[in-house]
DNA sequence: GAAGTGAATTATGAATTCAATATTATGTCA
DNA sequence: TGACATAATATTGAATTCATAATTCACTTC
């Protein structure tokens, strides 16, 4: 749904290109919150004119992750903790609904998958592998919502979910902590595949919330 | 909160200039859906060069409301009766948390002016004043949005609601929907006051659900 | 020596120019 | 006449250039 392929091989737009990168850039903390961003720098590290650089800087203003100052240049959004539980509280909501339409809409061969995932979740977390573990939870979160068939829903969870990445991957995971998120996401794979949309819908909530609040304690 | 005054004295930049007068053009219908846009054309319009403009585009394309397509151009999002569904399912889950929030955070005086609002929506309703029932219902929306006290949620919102105010403008008002959508706001009106945070979650979602319905019919 | 003013430098905003791709028009051949 | 190939045109993508505002730094003055 709304799959079409604008683009067939190897051509993207420079813009977008570097849109791209610059964004992982932010997300991986290359560059850090609240530094300020010289076009000039970026255009000789790229490798390309300002103009495409200028364009990638006004999405990615758009999306949040950088603040554009007339006549001063791009400034990358510096998260304060109340801004992160904002946005957390936002993605619990979605993820609710993600959680309650995916209970109804979504086919035994989704369902299938995310509880495979969940397994491999569990085995990721006895072995201690926590890369493996941070790759297949983004799995799982991402399977739910598409399984949710709400296009618009992916989209802007993906949105507001780049903001967060950051606080996200300085979460500390504690043993308690990690423990609970394995056992919540059997538990909401459990109540996807029985179909029980009123307690994926709010595990899902749950299982966002508790997220944050490990967050929050670490600083 | 996040109010930092980037734009002391009426210098605004004119890409933004024209990132709004385009969305605005876009959202009264000026532009149709699936209509291609001739960057030249605006150009000589706007009477600016190309390149503050394309940078609108780029931000629009952001938003949702164009289609960038490489060496093709930009069209505005063409809406299936589907997508805008999607997007009131979303709608429907932020208003939802807005509810919970507001009914937990908001200020008496915050209570209070949703109160009164919600009593000239009654008596517009009365007078059958659509024009200014239109116009205090999206207010009292936005009230209930920001009395939640999370501006994440705020602007997540506004970004959908941009996007099917086209579909809201032309939803047919039946009488029995206006009187309806009336009661639900004093409803919701009510359990804000109360603080009954779960009542006014789910009236808010499915006030909003209601208006999908209501929408849907007409096409 | 510190504060303030003004020139020089640097960075950003916007227009223009150049290049590459897509679209349209024309003509040829079956 | 219709389909295909090729040329002409128009449009988009990106680099360069020009203009304007902000920052820096030196100098004057108290």
């Amino acid at each position: 749904m709304s799959q079409l392929k604008p683009d067939p091989i190897g051509r993207t737009a420079l813009a977008v290109e570097i849109t791209n990168r610059l964004r992982q850039m932010i997300l991986e903390g290359v560059m850090q919150p609240g530094e300020k961003i010289n076009e000039k720098a970026l255009t000789t590290q790229f490798g390309v004119s300002r103009t495409p650089l200028r364009e990638a800087l006004k999405v990615l203003a758009a999306e949040g992750l950088l603040d554009l100052i007339p006549h001063r240049g791009a400034v990358i959004t510096r998260q304060s903790e109340a801004e992160v539980a904002e946005v957390f509280q936002v993605l619990a909501a979605l993820e609710g609904l993600a959680g309650d339409l995916a209970a109804k809409v979504a086919s035994e061969a989704d369902l299938a998958q995310i509880t495979e995932m969940t397994e491999q979740l569990r085995r990721s977390y006895a072995e201690t592998d926590r890369p493996t573990y941070f790759r297949i939870n983004q799995a799982i979160h991402k399977a739910i919502l598409v399984a949710s068939g709400n296009d618009t829903l992916v989209k802007s969870h993906e949105l507001l979910a780049h903001r967060v990445q950051r606080a996200r991957y300085q979460a500390n995971l504690t043993p308690e902590r990690w423990r609970a998120a394995v056992e919540e996401h059997e538990a909401i794979a459990k109540a996807l595949s029985a179909r029980d949309t009123a307690t994926a819908s709010r595990l899902m909530q749950d299982h966002l919330l508790h997220k944050l609040t490990s967050i929050r304690v670490k600083s």
